[in-house]
DNA sequence: TGTACATCAGTGAACGCGCGTTCACTGATGTAC
DNA sequence: TGTACATCAGTGAACGCGCGTTCACTGATGTAC
């Protein structure tokens, strides 16, 4: 009988909470030490637990900060689809902006699983293989409702003149992986839609914006519409 | 007699050598450890002295961190001014580009000064007042550019309905102290350019474009110049 | 259902290392007369 | 120009602390027969 989720034993529950606990309380520090700050020895220590008794669950601090980072990957990716799944298929406006106030209410309710992903990276740490699913899922959302703007006819016609050689070979070959049905120049305007989105998130959160703008939340909002529109995203 | 450049003594002389070598390691050091990991006693051991030493020159860790992240400003601020002083006063589209592409260059060749000033902040390290002048040379060239635009009369006109209450008192609010000749609603198309041309570098820099984009610089350049475009930054 | 054995979680000590900061000191460089 | 004193750079030891990782171990939980 392969073990069913109801039958798992209470040692593989039991490995399961602690699993967690340890990253649940890595996360809380991150807050004070930052990333490359973040201590094993410490993380056991608040835990009640020897410091050699995490390496039964994590081999070393580089694999509990790659488990941190999927996790927050997968936090923020989860938010997005589910708040964009609430909105009608046609209204990728309304998609859009779902998209946009979402990753920014996440990234200021985990400021610093932001830093983790999105911030400077870790001096040291090479993020493995593993991280780089997780870490496409907002971007996944994105090039669907690129995708299903250009279905519904609202995208601009492309900009007067060609691209660039070297700009169209770039897209050319991003259009194949990850959109074959939106146009080079929609595909362009995209990205520079998805840097605006992260680029104000980040300037927000890491203090660009201070003693210069006080409601970042209106501008945000604004400026993330103003985007779509400017952008050709949408009518 | 009050000191002339000329009559520093030797003292003075190797205070000011020894106090721009340290800094220089220091930022050496942040390629390996990042600014969090940055230690007065690595920084003493790679120069040969003792690390009680460093402290006849900054008296704490974080003061030699003010000083690197005044630096790295002072740095960016200064390529930036030098580029743009080099383009005719009323080619505003090529002072933008110029602008773009030295923050482009400077973070490239200074990736971890760049992280320090506009990755995500340092744990457990608040930055003093002196670097807030440093740190807005970039944009102050960027509203003056703004701010010519207006007078040669290139900017779009303001776009169709009025800006939601917030929205327009927060940017009557900057555009006090910032740039009172530009009307609001540039000025918002001003701070997504602003924005976008340092979340792209960002992206650029901390790897979200890795195996997505390769030709970045082909990207980056069109993508700059789309964006004054569509912004209506000229015409 | 009961027993023998294997698996696994957690312990505690140890290794070798690093850190920021303080302090009393030596000796060289500058300054005032 | 020469001397007495003040300033300053750099020393070396020390304080008290933290870190990642390894290892032989105990005792509890699971598994196969």
């Amino acid at each position: 009988v392969p073990t069913s989720p109801a039958s798992v034993g209470a040692r593989a529950r039991a490995r399961a909470e602690l699993t967690s606990e340890i990253k649940a309380e890595a996360r809380r520090q991150l807050a004070d030490v930052g990333a490359s700050g973040l201590s094993l020895r410490a993380v056991a220590r608040e835990l009640g637990m020897v410091s050699s008794a995490v390496y039964r669950y994590f081999p070393s601090r580089d694999d509990l900060l790659t488990a941190l980072i999927i996790d927050a990957y997968d936090a923020v990716g989860e938010a997005v689809e589910a708040a964009e799944a609430t909105c009608r298929r046609d209204d990728v406006g309304g998609r859009w902006m779902a998209v946009c106030r979402t990753v920014r209410r996440w990234a200021l309710d985990h400021p610093y699983e932001y830093g983790l992903v999105y911030g400077s990276p870790v001096p040291g740490y090479a993020a493995p293989q593993d991280t780089v699913g997780p870490g496409t899922r907002v971007t996944t959302v994105l090039s669907d409702i690129l995708a299903d703007a250009q279905l519904l006819g609202v995208l601009d016609p492309p900009e007067a003149g060609p691209l660039p050689r070297r700009v169209k070979a770039e897209l050319a070959a991003l259009r194949r992986s990850f959109a074959p049905t939106v146009p080079e120049s929609a595909l362009e305007r995209g990205i520079m839609a998805w840097t605006l989105l992260f680029g104000f998130v980040s300037f927000e959160l890491f203090g660009q914006y201070h003693s210069m703008v006080d409601d970042t939340e209106a501008l945000f909002d604004h400026a993330m519409a103003s985007t779509a529109r400017l952008f050709g995203l949408w009518p």
